[in-house]
RNA sequence: GAAGGCGUAGCUCAGCUGGUAGAGCAACGGACUUUUAAUCCGUAGGUCCUGGGUUCGAGCCCCAGCGCCUUCACCA
């Protein structure tokens, strides 16, 4: 896919050459001193011409509508502001928002007797997508639109190729993805996320800062790719001649950095995980994993519930937020419930007793035995396997949220620490919202014996892929050294920013998320 | 990995029962000094995703392949 339709890449070369024969530079250089397209908007407009403030700006020619001896061109920067806006609540009454609103347009007028000869002349060879300085003076034109006078054009940079329909943009979705930086134009949702997202890690950065945590970085070259349940990227190292994953997870070094007495660590990352791509999933994610020294789930939930509060808040909006058809209501506190007793509450019965979750994974079609691969008799599954899978299909999308799910069966969860006096019970959370993952937190395992076993042991009715049972000598070694007691954090960012945005897919969040490539 | 949908001009999309390839915007030439998707006159623009097949004749029907989307599976 590689459009290069001859006829519009020789005009525009044509043009290119035209501008430069008028002396100018059709890839443009420094240009100071231009303000933000959405402070110009902001400046008032209900002066006399005569004293209509002096102003400068650059972006990108988006519109344009030509007379005879007079043009109109519409500029486009990024230049958005945190903007107020009125909007209707359920009940009908008005209520005021602040949205970051990124993007900003501006009409600019370009007359012959005002921007002299040369001005002219080059105003003669502009085309769509081309970048554009402008000096003038800003005021309203004779219908009342907010317009740049302009009386010097600056050419700042050619555009070879043409660009999307002014009116209908670009719809295709995989032209989308492939043009991103065209789609960030064109899409202004697309750039507001990104900067949404970016605003959210500072947040994310800063709240946690005032905690005294700190930010460390942890190696992404892993010799065993541990800490999740999930198939790893694998590469080579050449010097050393040893095959390396990508890793799944944060968690083992951070851990290890407990040990070495960072008591309150986190680190926000890439992990990279080979396995299907969906609009919830992308095989390169960023994940933020914490940890705790001498806290438990609980200090976690804690935690977790205002830090993303405060995640909400700091896009200016309500805590109430949309999604989809729906909303989501992030004003704390947020619903805590056991794992067993919902479980009991939608599949029901009781998920400790073997013989009744057989009955209910019967009755909801739940196969009791899985593949154990080519040419192997099918094994019958864990018992915790099938409470699981229960919960998943008759629970999860049940799950309106935010909601705290806590106490999970213990064999799901080999890193976590079990529940006092119930060797059933693992002490983990999971935050849900509508249905999708959105945290998962745990009282993490130090004790290196009952470590080492939990790694040993394979789940039968998982594949060992799936099963997070990967013998990691080195991270054992470390618990030996004494490892203190701990709370444990994971958020998935991209679906964070997903449900922060009102984003159904990933690629909404994800600026180049993984592709085919073409050919 | 499985099923379904889609792929036509630079962009957004029509295209009837199989009978000469279409529109809007964009582009090119011309008119116009306050336009708002500017307007008016004129011109040009196609590997109908690719490769086979059926047919007198295929954008359309059949087969295979490629890419994207959706749902499912794995996963966060």
């Amino acid at each position: 896919m590689q459009p290069t339709s001859s006829e519009y890449e020789a005009t525009r070369a044509e043009k290119l050459s035209r501008i430069e024969a008028l002396g100018l530079d059709p890839w443009g250089g420094r240009f100071d001193g231009h303000m933000p397209i959405q402070t110009i908007l902001g400046l008032p407009t209900d002066v006399p011409d005569d004293q209509r403030p002096r102003v400068k700006a650059a972006g990108r020619i988006v519109s344009r509508r030509q007379g005879g001896k007079v043009h109109f061109l519409d500029l486009w920067d990024w230049s958005g502001q945190p903007t107020k806006r009125a909007t209707k609540t359920e009940d009908g009454s008005h209520e005021t928002q602040e949205f970051l609103d990124w993007s900003s347009r501006i009409q600019v007028m370009v007359g012959q007797k005002q921007v002299g000869e040369t001005g002219w002349a080059l105003a003669q060879e502009l085309d769509l997508g081309d970048l554009l300085g402008i000096e003038g003076t800003f005021g309203k034109t004779k219908r009342g639109e907010p317009t740049i006078f302009a009386e010097k054009l600056t050419f700042l940079s050619k555009s070879l190729q043409p660009h999307p329909d002014k009116w209908a943009g670009m719809q295709d979705m995989e032209f989308r993805l492939r043009h991103r930086y065209l789609d960030l134009v064109y899409n202004p949702d697309i750039l507001d996320k990104a900067l949404k997202r970016i605003r959210i890690l500072r947040q994310i950065r800063s709240y946690l800062e005032k905690q005294g945590y700190v930010e460390v970085e942890t190696p992404t070259l892993h010799a065993i790719a541990g800490g999740a349940a999930a198939r790893p990227f694998e590469t080579h190292h050449n010097a050393l001649d040893i095959p390396l994953f990508l890793r799944i997870a944060l968690e083992l070094h951070l851990k290890r950095l407990l040990v070495g007495g960072i008591e309150k660590v986190y680190e926000i990352g890439r992990v990279f995980r080979n396995e299907g791509i969906s609009p919830k999933h992308n095989p390169e994610f960023t994940m933020m994993e914490l940890y705790q020294a001498y806290g438990n789930y609980e200090t976690m939930m804690e935690l977790t519930e205002g830090l993303i509060v405060a995640c909400v808040d700091c896009l200016g909006g309500s805590r109430v937020i949309p999604w989809a058809d729906k909303t989501i209501d992030f004003s704390p506190p947020w619903q805590r419930r056991q794992y067993g007793e919902l479980f009991q509450e939608h599949v029901g019965c009781d998920m400790l007793d073997p013989a009744a979750v057989k009955v209910a994974a019967q009755k909801y079609h739940i196969p009791l035995t899985a593949d154990a691969g080519k040419g192997q008799p099918r094994v019958e599954k864990e018992h915790d396997v099938l409470v699981h899978e229960l919960f998943e299909h008759r629970v999860e999308d049940k799950l309106v949220g935010p909601v705290f799910v806590y106490d999970y069966p213990a064999a799901l969860c080999p890193l976590t620490k079990r529940k006092r006096g119930n060797p059933a019970i693992a002490e983990r959370f999971e935050l849900y919202v509508h249905g999708m993952e959105l945290a998962n937190a745990y009282t993490e395992l130090n004790d290196p014996v009952t470590q080492e076993q939990t790694f040993r042991k394979q789940l039968t009715g998982l594949s060992e892929e799936d099963s997070m049972a990967k013998m990691d000598d080195d991270f054992v070694r470390a618990l030996r050294h004494g490892m203190p007691p701990a709370g444990g954090l994971g958020v998935g960012i991209d679906r964070l920013v997903m449900l922060l945005t009102n984003s159904q897919t990933i690629r909404d969040v994800i600026l180049f998320p993984l592709l085919r490539p073409e050919k």
